[in-house]
DNA sequence: CAGAATCCCTAGGGATACTG
DNA sequence: CAGTATCCCTAGGGATTCTG
């Protein structure tokens, strides 16, 4: 490996970070939910499937502060708050929704390489 | 929120795997560093930048299981061991080029949110 | 409704040592 | 060189309970 690749690498890297917080298991679930417009907290809850209230919860934090997620609270009784993507991550979301087709397209090839490769090892 | 968001996170979901695989802490590096052709364990080592070889090993395993890597043994002594981008992973690399692109043009935008979220947290 | 707080447990992952 | 095997420890995250 050259010292190219390493160049690459130090670019890289830093924004790993960045990246767990839209391509991680949950962002994913939230932004994905959010991307059509405001959401409240128990759509999101709902909406992204087999997350707890915690994780949830934790989530949202982290991409607020992030800055990809704008909360707004209505002083209502009941209370309600909405969370909707800001434009930075409207941005994001459009990448990530590339990724996301060329994933899904590969699904099958995927799959079937995990067998192939599992019945090898079985042998 | 509408079914139509419902529908696009049963589409989305089951790919969360396959981009955590893609878009992991340790797999970016992996792919990275072997985008540019075949590269050695030990070379990944190195531009991996804080892996352990033991995470690296586990990694390759996984993404040769996904069929996004293929491994050659060369039977010299010492061994020599190359991994190489399969033809998937180099389009999936494409998209996620995008992703860590766009992540690092708002590098800037997202530590300053993260600095105005805490100072306001704080007081 | 939208959380915050607490308890608890397991799996991710580091450090180290050994081998074909 | 390119791994595998073991030990060990922490942080991610579930279940449950309480509140403005």
């Amino acid at each position: 490996m050259s010292d190219e690749v390493s160049a690459q690498l130090a670019e890289a890297c830093p924004i790993v970070e960045v990246l767990d917080h839209v391509a991680g298991k949950w962002s994913i679930g939230i932004i994905v939910a959010a991307a059509n417009g405001p959401v409240r907290f128990t759509e999101l809850e709902r909406a992204v499937e087999g997350i707890s209230r915690r994780m949830l919860t934790l989530n949202l934090r982290k991409l607020e502060r992030d800055g990809l997620l704008v909360r707004t609270v209505y002083p209502t009784v009941p209370p309600r708050v909405e969370y909707e993507l800001t434009d930075m991550a409207r941005e994001l979301y459009e990448s990530l929704r590339g990724l996301l087709d060329r994933a899904q397209k590969h699904r099958g090839s995927i799959a079937a390489s995990r067998i192939a490769y599992d019945s090898g090892n079985a042998a």
